[in-house]
DNA sequence: ATGTCTTTGTGAACGCGTGCACAAAGATGG
DNA sequence: CCATCTTTGTGCACGCGTTCACAAAGACAT
């Protein structure tokens, strides 16, 4: 059945922390930007602060990879750029195959910050029969149908699924079984994928709800005058001071 | 200044975890497909399964929000519902607004999940004069000169960021000045704010790069015949086997 | 060459998150 | 009313990630 397995068992293959992977390519954008400017080198203490992350934690971060920094001075910005560059596996050109062309998918058809990093958008690919042969930022989009052949025929390791929930397990399914390996998805489901296959969630009405507990929490506290106090809730009754619970009582 | 307080001291305060409070949304969807499916309980198991999370983690989260199972039997669906939505504050209307209506912006507006989630959007708000009063996803645009007015009307304290990276800070500036104590940002670029102001970003390109991360890895290992060895980089000789180096070496 | 000064790289401590494993709680049947 | 069975709630241990603090390393001036 294959349930699931959505967390990998960590990375601890060649022993770079997750942690730091994921914070890579935030020190990428930062040293792009300084490099753009043709800044020489940067102490961990600036480049920290231009990435949002404490110093002592990019430092490490870097240790992981290797002594690319030069004490007194900081880092070659060109040569960390490189080094992430290739740690990161942007030194070659990956194809991603986008399923799903709505209006999601055309916004990550036309988004720019993909070709500037090594990814080239090889594939639009939707279900809609209307869609078929209309172009989306400039690439024509193709039908479902063709799926197999198009990840074959161009090499496809890399999936983003920008379908509408119902469509994602699917589409997911006939990607893995096409060869894609790793997998970007957007629509509001969890996917069970296979082990050996990675996949990443990125969950628009989530993020907003984690933003809605946390503005909860200020209004209630601005509103109990001192925080830390008022705040037990009445555990017991079952009918608390409510009101209007919508919803049926346990037991 | 405020130089980038983006992570808070912790959410301490009442005492829900921010990994647990991350989850509750994705709980929150489970419950609410068993919901419609009317179906009266669910035992910790199933539901994690839904989730994609472990159960003894799932039970632990909900131990934070209060005994809520009954034992021997499971959670009542209705009523967990009803308490998730309570803690995450989805009880309540949140007027939204989303400022940079190009792709994303405009792929946001006609995103479905944020309405059915107790999100409702204000004011779909450009800096382009010739977008202003045309309508997307049944909503006009209207000018940033606007932004404060808009925001101060509707009492809005969540902000979206979907403008270039460049316009990103001033936007959020603005926001921040008029009121708004939340924001996500998709922009590719590290805000600042004072404290008190959450910030969450959702990066589509350091996705991809992460993805791209451990599908290189995974092609490593495949190249090398047993995973495990090899893996020995000539860390000494600054111009190894690599070839192409484009850039300069430090020292 | 030597000393000073800056900045890296990392050892160590700490705290959070995760998952196991089990006791307590309650349902259910006899 | 008692026994059994299911499932919750949680104590505990472990590992990862973060941060502090400092020694080692190198640049730079004299």
């Amino acid at each position: 059945m294959a349930t699931g397995r959505t967390h990998r068992p960590a990375t601890r293959s060649r022993g770079i922390p997750e942690a730091t992977v994921a914070r890579l390519p935030l020190y990428l954008r930062a040293l792009t930007a300084l490099s753009e400017r043709s800044v020489p080198t940067v102490s961990s203490e600036e480049l920290a602060a231009a990435a949002g992350v404490n110093s002592a934690k990019l430092r490490k971060d870097f240790s992981y990879l290797g002594s690319y920094g030069t004490r007194g001075v900081g880092y070659d910005v060109e040569y960390l750029v490189y080094q992430i560059s290739r740690e990161l596996g942007l030194t070659q050109d990956w194809p991603v195959v986008i399923v799903g062309i709505g209006n999601l998918g055309a916004a990550l058809a036309n988004y720019g910050g993909f070709a500037s990093r090594g990814f080239r958008v090889a594939a639009l690919i939707d279900a809609d029969p209307a869609m078929a042969g209309k172009p989306v930022a400039g690439i024509p989009v193709q039908h479902t149908d063709d799926l197999e052949s198009i990840i074959a025929e161009n090499g496809v390791s890399i999936g983003v699924i920008a379908t509408p929930a119902g469509a994602a397990q699917q589409v997911c399914d006939r990607l893995v079984a096409a060869g894609v390996t790793s997998i970007l998805n957007f629509a509001p489901t969890v996917l069970s994928v296979p082990d050996g296959v990675d996949v990443r969630k990125v969950d628009l009405s989530i993020e907003l709800q984690i933003l809605a507990f946390h503005e909860q929490r200020k209004a209630v506290e601005e509103a109990a005058g001192e925080p830390g106090t008022v705040l037990q809730v009445p555990k017991e009754t079952g009918k608390g001071p409510d009101g209007d619970v919508p919803a049926v009582m346990p037991a």
